[in-house]
RNA sequence: GGGCCUGUAGCUCAGUUGGUUAGAGCGCAUCCCUGAUAAGGAUGAGGUCCGUGGUUCGACUCCACGCAGGCCCA
């Protein structure tokens, strides 16, 4: 015994570290970083594994060339989650980091920065500066994506990242280039881009997107005379405008508003299932879509005739203007799906050098392209008449020779939405432009059967948005006229001859010098050339770089220089087993990799792919430079903490929607789960300090432990078991939400229902049980908390078992993944708790109804239920009586005095039985006696009632009984339970009320005098007769519940307590501090003065 | 204009194969508890489950068409 009567378990150098109830989470988590670096945690936990089945994570790589933002962060913690997850379950997972370094986005930073306003500045600038410069911008917000990434507790290796502008990773992309080459799937064709005319380059989609404007231009109806089958009038004029239809002959009605693409005129398109009219205007007959006769032509329209666009697909007409003889047949009817009858006329004509639509209606139609616009958009020689006009300006002119030559039918302003140059404001052409493509479609099969090789986070992903995307895919259009990007590797001679380079060795071969060691971009390797291997003429590198998509997406092969390299890492860590971006990556990233790979290797280069939403800002706006909105991480990392920002990015919501970001939402998460745990901990921690508690030292089977021990034990188990399965099939956020539950019920039920456990003097085994098991659930929930919330979890970890056991791992992040153990679960027990906890809330809740203080005990807790909740009350008796401060539990019979029961049909079981004679039935069942229905339920006996004159019979099943409150009693009731409370007090009970309010209050009086939980105290209490009287009988127990070795009440030592030390009363002895409270207690006036012992 | 996703309490979000009285947290109001205490608990108010049709005995749930937002594409 020890001097304050504990059993000695006490060790000094066992003792945890003090828990500080007030920590600072972001000191806490920057103090944890330290420790990781410098014992190099994140590498152990790499290497532990070493040798064990591989489990492949490929990053995908972000760009750095901005900083990072509070949305980034979602898609960092969820690349950590499962590796760590996948880690601790004994993988070997290498966590390779990669940085994106090319594209537009690059170069337009820089050009702002220097002031240049289009590619003449910057080839005049000099491509070599230029790209020096593109090179050093990309690693300029490195260092903030590290830190970042760092604070964040992503544990990748970001000393051995790739980056795709390096000259291996380059090289690989070469030669995966040359592979497609070899299989004819690299090609060269025209492609309709948006053009600015002064800046003389091509613009993004992103770049398009910011330069929408509202802006009227001529739109003009214009006719296409048809010409007989077999007439060769079409092409036996060449130049100068047409001239106006024959009376008696029958024109297409066309509508644009790009008067100047009438020149490249060399089909129009109807709609295949539109209806079409012949109609009548004067002495003209004109072809159009039925439903558009009376907007375009008028009231006086006769409409002749209908037919179906596709009867008018191959008819012939003569075109507007005739400047350029085209190389294929030309100035037909073709159909085509987009056409609408929106606007216009239904008919619409069709230039492909000058529409994305018209592209892909001639190339499916076989037509040719006429192009007589030079680069700097304006009409070439062969169209003399407006030979040298910047086309735009070439409208008026060519509206007025139409009508001249008796083709234009009307004329109207027309106001839409046109695209316009970002940087110059320069209404955009929309101009075919030669241009390199992968041809994807010719391997779509492979595509599609990769896609069936993948699992998707969430499902619908695969046959939704990504399977569509498939489905409708296009050739890859992999070049751009840029610099800064991975080179072309296609040379071409003065014949035409194009050679496709798979490495820096072919290429040195071909040339004859050594270029192994020159950096792979422009200027450099456009510098190199060779003899044509077919005609020996010189051979030069086309301009073109790639896409910076391709670059990523070849990140399998080209992160390990494959297959210059590592040709067997390449091979052990293909395919991957996990990768994961926001849902913007589906026709980015994700696409790209399973292009490549599909192209490659006939297979998918992941297996599992988690598709998040987006990060919304508070009006539901994504997060975007441009907009402005975007959240500092840093505000929330150094005021919240990681870990908080992460279990509320894991738990808030489903990942896979677009969700708002709220930083108020994470101080809730800290209160409600942080503080939760962190409570529980320190509790732990603080009362095993006193005891000296040594949970190694102690060994006591579930089984003999309690009840309680015993079902906190079987939730602790099936949480494994849920969070094991959870994480295994890639859900953070429901796994998430049951440790959230778990901690709970750790803290609010089991704590608190064991506290008294745990600062009882006496160190008996039900007290070592109680430790035992809430250190074994704080120790569980460390690990399974650990890719959650790595740094909270690694401080629990190793104050409770990392830093006193030489046998544990030193990190929570070495450890294994804690094992389910089945014996443990108890389904049964678990339902009854459940019961259990039912009833006393709705105790308390009767308590609350009648106004009775929880301290004040009761004489009974009337529980009406059935037979099964019964049972489970029965087993839990203790649990429910203490916690609702009553002397007995008692049960009522259904037919007994709580309460009176009302019966209501089972629609699950009796709808399909009933069909439309459902109302009739619920009808029937209202009308029975609940009371006698409620009692033949319970004992399992079917329930006649009639329907539609015939007699039915219900099965239990078939009935759902529900209670009601009778009046005059302090009842709650919820579904089929419900529990009242005697509220009659004997004198009996009064006095123990008072005592327990007593203990309260000088419990309160402790806590005021800032004594110690473990501080013994002399108690001198001075009050009326009632007090001394309740004193006479309940003076121990309010000694032992205080800590007083001694008591006195109204001047006389109290049975049982030091003599001697009584004698000393309201005040203080050898200076130790005494505090003096006059309390009203029940109403009644008490003085307590307590001394330290 | 097309495809996919989302729309549930003031806010952020759950809601299993269609089934009875639609839930949680926050916030608000009232109250309780108190040696885990800058916590905890109870109760209450608050819902046209985006709208309109349809299928069904029965729809937040299934179908169609709208509306609004997000993403991608045109």
């Amino acid at each position: 015994m020890t001097e304050h009567g504990r059993t000695c378990w006490h060790d000094a150098d066992r003792l945890y570290r003090p828990v500080d109830p007030g920590q600072s989470f972001p000191a806490l988590e920057e103090n944890i970083q330290a420790w990781w670096k410098e014992h190099g945690i994140f590498e152990k936990s790499v290497e532990l594994r070493r040798g064990r089945p591989e489990w492949v994570f490929y990053e995908g790589p972000p760009t750095a060339n901005g900083r990072p933002g509070a949305h980034h962060v979602l898609a960092r913690i969820f690349k950590d989650i499962y590796p760590r997850f996948r880690t601790m379950r004994g993988n070997f997972v290498a966590r390779k980091a990669g940085w994106d370094c090319h594209g537009l986005p690059v170069e337009l930073e820089i050009e702002k920065r220097l002031g240049l306003k289009n590619k003449d500045d910057i080839e005049a600038y000099g491509i070599a500066e230029f790209n020096r410069l593109c090179k050093e911008s990309v690693t300029e917000y490195v260092e903030d994506w590290k830190r970042m990434t760092e604070r964040i507790a992503f544990w990748i290796d970001l000393d051995d990242a790739y980056w795709t502008m390096n000259d291996e990773y380059i090289e690989s992309e070469w030669w995966i280039l040359t592979e497609f080459w070899k299989q004819g799937l690299l090609y060269q064709d025209y492609k309709v881009v948006p053009y600015c005319p002064r800046c003389g380059t091509a613009l993004s989609s992103h770049e398009l997107a910011m330069g929408y404007k509202e802006v009227t231009d001529p739109s003009i109806f214009v006719r296409f005379p048809l010409v007989e089958d077999g007439a060769d009038e079409v092409t036996a004029t060449v130049g100068g405008v047409a001239t106006a239809p024959a009376p008696e002959g029958s024109s297409l009605l066309v509508w644009t508003t790009t008067p100047w693409t009438l020149i490249s005129n060399v089909a129009a398109a109807v709609g295949p299932k539109i209806t079409y009219a012949r109609a009548r205007l004067g002495d003209e007959h004109l072809v159009l879509a039925a439903e558009l006769v009376e907007k375009v032509l008028g009231p006086e329209a006769v409409v002749e005739q209908t037919f179906p666009g596709s009867e008018l697909v191959g008819l012939r007409y003569r075109p507007p203007f005739r400047f350029v003889t085209p190389d294929k047949p030309a100035w037909r009817v073709v159909a085509a799906d987009f056409v609408s009858t929106e606007e216009g006329t239904g008919i619409v004509h069709i230039a492909p050098a000058f529409g994305a639509d018209d592209m892909a209606v001639g190339r499916a139609n076989d037509l040719p392209v006429v192009m007589p616009v030079d680069s700097e958009v304006k009409f070439t020689p062969e169209v003399s008449d407006y030979a040298g006009t910047f086309v735009k300006d070439a409208d008026p002119h060519i509206i007025r020779d139409l009508e001249a030559a008796g083709l234009l039918h009307a004329r109207q302003p027309y106001s839409h939405n046109y695209p316009h140059c970002w940087r110059c404001d320069t209404p955009l052409i929309y101009y075919a432009k030669s241009s390199w493509y992968i041809r994807t479609t010719a391997r779509k099969a492979d595509l599609l059967a990769s896609n069936e090789e993948v699992t998707w986070h969430p499902e619908h992903i695969k046959h939704g948005r990504f399977g569509d995307w498939l489905e409708n895919n296009i050739d890859w259009s992999l070049s751009r006229e840029r610099y800064w990007g991975t080179p072309l590797p296609v040379w071409r001679c003065a014949e035409g001859h194009d050679k496709a380079v798979a490495s820096r060795a072919e290429l040195s071969e071909l040339s004859g010098r050594d270029v192994t060691t020159m950096e792979l971009h422009r200027p450099y390797v456009d510098e190199v050339t060779f003899p044509c291997p077919e005609c020996g003429s010189e051979a030069r590198r086309v301009p073109e770089v790639i896409d910076a998509w391709f670059d990523s997406g070849s990140m399998p092969v080209a992160q390990w220089h494959h297959p210059f390299e590592n040709q067997e890492t390449w091979r052990k860590r293909f395919p991957a087993d996990f990768i994961c971006e926001a849902i913007d990556q589906t026709r980015g990233w994700f696409y790209s990799l399973i292009a490549i790979s599909a192209l490659l290797y006939g297979h998918s280069s992941y297996r599992n792919c988690v598709c998040l939403g987006h990060i919304l800002d508070a009006d539901g706006r994504k997060m975007s430079k441009r907009l402005g909105n975007i959240v500092d991480p840093w505000a929330i990392l150094d005021k919240q903490g990681a870990d908080a920002l992460r279990w509320y990015l894991f738990t808030v919501s489903s990942p896979w929607y677009a969700r708002r970001f709220s930083a108020d939402a994470i101080d809730e998460v800290i209160r409600k789960f942080t503080l939760t745990l962190w409570n529980t901990y320190s509790f732990y921690v603080l009362y095993a300090n006193i005891d000296g508690f040594d949970p190694r030292a102690q060994s006591i089977p579930p089984a003999d432990r309690t009840l309680l021990d015993q079902w906190i034990l079987a939730e602790l188990h099936q949480l494994i078991r849920t969070v094991t399965e959870g994480l295994d099939g890639y859900d953070a956020f429901s796994t998430g939400r049951a440790i959230n539950e778990f901690v709970d019920e750790l803290s609010n039920w089991y704590v608190r229902r064991s506290r008294r456990r745990f600062w009882k003097s006496e160190s008996d085994a039900d007290k070592a049980a109680a430790y035992l098991t809430l250190y074994e659930c704080l120790l569980t929930v460390s690990k399974l908390l650990a890719p959650y919330m790595p740094f909270t979890a690694e401080e629990l970890y190793r104050n409770l078992a990392g830093e006193r056991y030489s046998d544990c791992a030193e990190s929570v992040h070495l450890c294994d993944w804690p094992d389910v153990d089945t014996a443990l679960i108890d389904e049964d027990l678990s339902f009854r708790m459940g019961v259990a906890r039912t009833v006393v809330n709705l105790g308390r809740a009767a308590r609350m109804a009648g106004k009775l203080k929880v301290r004040q005990p009761l004489a009974a807790a009337l529980v009406a239920c059935d037979a099964c909740c019964r049972a489970a009350v029965e087993s839990l008796a203790d649990v429910v009586r203490e916690e609702l401060n009553v002397k007995a539990i008692e049960f009522v019979e259904a037919s007994g005095d709580l309460v009176s029961f009302s019966v209501k049909p089972n629609y699950r079981t009796l709808g399909p039985r009933f069909g439309k004679a459902m109302p009739e039935v619920a009808a029937a069942v209202a009308e029975l006696d609940g009371a006698v229905v409620a009692a033949r339920v319970a004992a399992g006996e079917p329930v006649e009632i009639a329907v539609a004159g015939l007699p039915e019979s219900l099965a239990p099943d078939d009935l759902l009984i529900e209670t009601r409150q009778r009046e005059g009693y302090a009842v709650e009731q919820e579904g089929d339970v419900a529990v009242g409370l005697s509220m009659e007090l004997s004198p009996e009970l009064q006095r123990e009320g008072l005592a327990r309010e007593l203990v309260h209050h000088i419990q309160n009086t402790r806590k005021a005098a800032d004594l110690r939980i473990e501080d013994r105290i002399r108690l001198t209490i001075e009050g009326p007769a009632e007090v001394a009287d309740m004193l006479a009988e309940f003076g121990e127990w309010v000694q032992r519940e205080t800590l007083s070795v001694s008591l006195s009440v109204n001047g006389e030592a109290a049975a049982g307590s030091d003599r001697e030390q009584a004698v000393v009363t309201g005040g203080a002895a050898d200076g130790d501090p005494a505090r003096t409270e006059e309390l009203s207690v029940n109403g009644l006036p008490v003085t307590v003065t307590l001394v330290k012992a």
